[in-house]
RNA sequence: GGCCCUGUAGCUCAAUUGGCAGAGCAGUUGACUCUUAAUCAAUUGGUUGUAGGUUCGAGUCCUACCAGGGUCACCA
């Protein structure tokens, strides 16, 4: 055994060979459920009275109370839990001597069959007939006892919340903590919510390659790996971009896709090295048609997942009712850091008037990461309710097409609720030689960071060149908007299996 | 990558100025035929993240390393 058993798994480890000696099976193949923990009750509960009903039900033991010949437990499935009574002379002697002698304990998953009833106290129980271990558990799961009082609410005594503990371990993180368990639950109904909204607005579900000799549609580094047979440098996506609008060239109007991006970029309580993103492309709109989208589509999913569109997040109440405020980029940046961008229209003029204010900025930025900067420093913590800020320096947005008053700006918006960015979108450029230019100012722009210029994408153009409907795109964080709806301020606690280092 | 904080029993945490490493829960043994954070009695459990150093003496002070968290940088 590679496995060094600690006491404690010792006294269960000896626990299991003597389970073996009197004949039980530590792990048998089949169980035979008829009903939930929560179906159990329900069907005691709907019963005519006098009328016997006889369950079979499965689950762990999260509390056992042993009483010298009467015995107490909770079992604990997906649905929640009912309690098990076992009396020596209804269960047998045999039976009762594993339960007395703790050879079936805490952790274990058993299955239990006998006839509903309701204990003296008043806890509608299962009266146990017969009593048999499914899964003999080896290893304790950390000490967490809930006490659930009359109004349904849980205490905790005692608790797992090492964080290093839990990530490394989110098995048994889910397996003793209920609220982590209902968190991946709302995920699951976070996605499942964003797909019924596009579906029923008419959009297509697809999906385009993780693997890409070519990367691009973002402002990002990218893994890269290798193809042996093919000999052949690959790239892990950095957004989905590129591959969607091709789709439209295809004759598709409208598609999405929702699924894994990965940039090999610092990890905060934010960003994690591979997140979920959803993109949609949709002909014949603009950015002003995405943002009616985007304020409905996240109303309609708060809605779903948890009820109603005003949420309470980290103690602010945040209103996502459609319309969102919404507001210029150089407006936003003029009233909250009191520069006004465009009376600096060079790099190093932005860079002298910011360092007023900072005499620390880092020195030799692109004019339109400064103006990037003055949205994360001075306007994003700013922006609690859901607002989007709109039309963005044309050098830091390479795929968007210019708005029709200057040409230093582009039809593209972001979105922040909660003091984060949320997710980006744009009237997408669809001229073929105006977006060759860009990529090759792009090419100019990064020339001293070549990792993060956004290649140029001669398949792309070409796609292009055949003609491409106007169209509206949008990206979208979804772990963040799952924090979001579940209150939680790192993005790890929404991921089942966050990004960490290798334990030494 | 820089800086700050943290790491003690299976879990959650104590440990005075550098002076015998402790508690609750869980575990073990015993009692109990309606308990529910069951209760009562007794009891086991430690390479204090790792490796060095200072000191008569280190959980505590110093150095390096490992891991996690925060923050800045990087970055959506």
């Amino acid at each position: 055994m590679t496995w060094q058993p600690n006491k404690l798994e010792q006294e269960r480890l000896d626990k299991a060979r003597e389970l073996q000696k009197r004949g039980v099976e530590l792990y048998p193949r089949r169980a035979a459920r008829t009903h939930t923990a929560v179906q159990a009750i329900e069907a005691y509960q709907t019963a005519e009275a006098n009328t016997p009903v006889q369950v079979t039900v499965t689950g762990r033991i999260r509390r056992v109370n042993l009483k010298g010949k009467v015995s107490f437990m909770h079992i604990e499935d997906e649905s929640g839990r009912v309690q098990l009574f076992i009396r020596i002379n209804t269960v047998g002697e045999e039976t009762y001597s594993l339960v007395k002698d703790k050879l079936i304990d805490v952790d274990d998953f058993v299955q239990a069959t006998g006839t509903m009833m309701q204990t003296k106290t008043g806890e509608i129980s299962v009266e146990v007939q017969e009593l048999t271990l499914l899964s003999k558990s080896l290893s304790p799961l950390p000490v967490v006892k809930q006490q659930v009082l009359d109004d349904g609410t849980i205490i905790e005594y005692g608790e797992f919340s090492d964080v290093e503990s839990r990530y490394r371990q989110r098995y048994a993180d889910l397996a003793v903590n209920l609220t982590v368990r209902e968190i991946f639950r709302k995920r699951s109904r976070t996605l499942k919510a964003i797909r019924q909204f596009l579906d029923d607005e008419g959009f297509l579900e697809v999906e385009t390659p993780i693997l890409q000799p070519i990367y691009g549609g973002a402002a990002a580094r990218p893994f890269t790996t290798y193809h042996n047979q093919l000999d052949q440098t690959l790239f892990l996506r950095i957004s989905f971009e590129l591959y969607l609008k091709r789709l439209l060239v295809g004759g598709y109007d409208a598609v999405y896709e929702i699924g894994r991006d990965f940039r090999n970029e610092g990890v905060s309580f934010k960003h994690n090295p591979e997140f979920t993103q959803i993109e949609f492309y949709k002909a014949y709109i603009d950015y002003n048609g995405v943002m009616d989208l985007t304020e409905r589509m996240v109303a309609f999913v708060a809605q779903q997942v948890t009820g109603g569109t005003t949420i309470t997040y980290q103690n602010q109440v945040i209103d996502l009712t459609p319309p969102w405020k919404r507001i210029t980029l150089r407006d936003a940046i003029k009233q909250e850091s009191g520069i006004d961008y465009m009376d600096h229209p060079t790099a190093e003029a932005l860079e002298t008037a910011i360092r007023t204010k900072e005499p620390q900025l880092k020195p030799g930025q692109t004019w339109g990461k400064l103006v990037d900067h003055l949205l994360s420093k001075y306007v994003e913590p700013k922006l609690i309710q859901p607002t989007f800020i709109i039309d963005y320096p044309r050098d830091i947005s390479p795929f968007a097409k210019r708005v029709d008053y200057d040409d230093f700006h582009v039809e593209r918006f972001e979105f922040f609720i909660a003091g984060m960015e949320m997710g980006n979108a744009f009237t997408e450029l669809n001229d073929p030689l105006d977006q060759e230019q860009r990529f090759l100012d792009m090419k100019k722009l990064y020339a001293d960071d070549d990792d993060e210029a956004t290649p140029l994408d001669e398949d792309y153009l070409r796609a292009m060149r055949y003609g491409m409907p106007p169209n509206g795109g949008f990206g979208m964080g979804v772990d963040r908007l799952v924090m979001l709806l579940t209150d939680q301020r790192s993005i790890r606690e929404v991921l089942l299996y966050p990004h960490l280092r290798d334990q030494k």
